[in-house]
DNA sequence: ACGATTTAGTAAATCGATGCAGAGAGAGTG
DNA sequence: CACTCTCTCTGCATCGATTTACTAAATCGT
């Protein structure tokens, strides 16, 4: 391929300045349609691709895009439908206004991360031209975040109720009721199942302090707050977000002497998980085992699951338009939850 | 916040020329590791936010992104597996290369589509600051392609079977198997639920023209020729391929005088909304009615859905390795399909 | 017909960094 | 000591467009 033709090649060619031939692609309303017509015309003679889009960029201080930063492992995060739903939130307000949406994946922040890995990555994060950047599941102090407030880019969390600009539900309230719901059923020793936030080979108990994730963590203290002070609550993990880790975990809690009555799931797919090991000992969940979730994802519904929800696509959505609607300017949002009961509780059989 | 300080500044601040700046940060093997701090610490001291991204991409003629074109509406796009598993796909290679994924929403082209929206969105296209595009239920002769052409920019297609890059799957030779099938088990009308590629008010019969999508009329055509010669094929759509959708084409053909025996769907979640049609009428998917879907996503196997599988997530990596390994030359992939026999066809009941 | 405003187009500065050829200093060699 | 290497670092050109301020010509109102 020939160096391709710059838009100087064609204001020569058409015999105009370059000003006049950015203003026939930027602003057409700006030049006589004679004079843009011929520009057009010599420009698609002379093969020109169109303006640069990275000179542009650099020019006009615009990106037209935002970008959306991630810690899941891509894979992990598509194929969790809660993911999928800020997404398409997110997508839905960057679609309107004609932006682009760039994923970056980000390893996880974590004292085992390998060094070089990450500074690689946040790498990524510099380079990313954009102009703005929302958080999925970054937790708090992870270095791209510093990068971004280095850049100087508009940035909201998703997660966090942290300074700077944040959509976030009341993640203690939130569970707080799922606690008070299995209290009033009579549960009082309930096993939390978490997302570790990383791959463990075998599932195991954990304690407040390896939970990687803050709103784990916060999860966990609204549970036991509305469980009461008679109740006890057990932390497990089988690794990621994701039915198997679930599965896994609850088979860890379920072989245990002093079985749990109920398990609360830190993620709905975590809840599915671990109704499916309900099930594999014979047991049904609602009936025998409570099983309650989180976030209230479609499938949720056709499962009977009982779970919080969270307006997941709204969350994404509002992330959009903190970054991309000038008039927008709330710091904080706090988005409604509400327990949804459905049949995967139950009393406790003594 | 003051206009932030520059590559210049810094270099000024810290008595070293800009190249040596920006060989800080990109070549740090190139000076010595006493200069190299000296330049960090003022960069820091200065709030430097780092190379600016958009001047580094004009610059090195590169954007560490790759685009991905879809038409589908997003929030379409993600709420269908199998959008989901390519992406993924293209996400995981993405992400070892430390590239990032960048999403470019665009409307479906079509004789009623707005060419104002149209040409608009076809400029998001022409501002992407990206290495390369891959392609998505982009049909042939989108405006957005011809961009993308003028652009020279690497380009990957994921559907259709025409020149360029490319990754496919034999369309008519999947769907004449589920053909052939039907017809083995003795079907001789057969509905084909499509998707029309845009929202209709009230789902109905369509002929193979005013089918939108190249792939769905392949499809068509391949069911055709499987079932033979002596079988009828009638097309419907309820609109978007959604289960909605789905239902209520199936609902469509289910209640008409000469009821088909079998509806293959051109994609699992079309699937799924037939069968559920079909146990609205009180019949048994498999039994009275057989019913086909096209895709495999995870959820087909719990439906006992009979379908076409094909690798999607493998085709997702096919695309990126198109874009990004340079070792990776060859220009057309064709990707195995395979006829998934499971419980939702069986033998006509005369 | 006169000054005031609009319209159409231009020249020059600028956005912020990177690639490349090469210069100077010190080290190693015979 | 002259010579060639290395290792660091510098200077300049360049990537490709957009913006700003400005001019010349055309249009307008009275």
């Amino acid at each position: 391929m020939p160096a391709s033709a710059t838009m100087k090649d064609v204001a020569a060619a058409a015999g105009v300045s370059p000003s006049t031939v950015s203003n026939a692609y930027n602003k057409p309303e700006q030049l006589s349609a004679e004079v843009r017509h011929r520009i057009l015309a010599k420009a698609r003679e002379l093969g020109y691709p169109g303006p640069d889009a990275a000179a542009r960029s650099l020019r006009s201080r615009r990106a037209g895009a935002i970008g959306l930063l991630l810690t899941e492992q891509l894979p992990y995060a598509f194929s969790d439908p809660f993911a999928v739903g800020l997404l398409a939130g997110l997508a839905e307000v960057a679609e309107r206004t004609r932006t682009g949406l760039l994923l970056i994946p980000l390893p996880r922040y974590d004292v085992g991360t390998d060094t070089d890995e990450l500074r690689e990555s946040v790498e990524t994060v510099r380079r990313a031209v954009v102009d703005g950047i929302a958080a999925y599941c970054v937790d708090v102090g992870h270095p791209a975040l510093d990068v971004i407030a280095s850049r100087g880019l508009p940035f909201a969390h998703s997660d966090h109720d942290v300074p700077g600009r944040r959509v976030v539900i009341d993640e203690v309230g939130a569970t707080h009721a799922v606690g008070e719901h299995l209290a009033r059923l009579g549960h009082t020793n309930v096993a939390m199942v978490v997302d570790a936030g990383r791959a463990t080979d075998t599932p195991g108990e954990i304690t407040d302090e390896t939970v990687l994730y803050t709103n784990a963590r916060l999860r966990a203290k609204g549970l036991r707050e509305g469980l009461g002070a008679g109740a006890r609550v057990t932390l497990v993990t089988g690794g990621h977000n994701s039915v198997e880790s679930g599965l896994a975990a609850a088979e860890f809690v379920l072989d245990r002497r002093d079985r749990p009555t109920a398990i609360a799931a830190g993620g709905d797919v975590l809840a599915f998980g671990a109704m499916q090991a309900v099930r594999r000992r014979g047991l049904a969940p609602g009936r025998d085992i409570s099983v309650t979730g989180f976030d209230d994802i479609p499938a949720a519904d056709a499962a009977g699951l009982t779970t919080v929800r969270q307006p997941i696509r709204e969350k994404g959505r509002m992330l959009g338009r903190m970054l991309l609607d000038p008039t927008y300017t709330d710091e904080r949002v706090v988005l409604p939850t509400e327990l949804v009961i459905r049949s995967s509780t139950g009393p406790v059989r003594n």
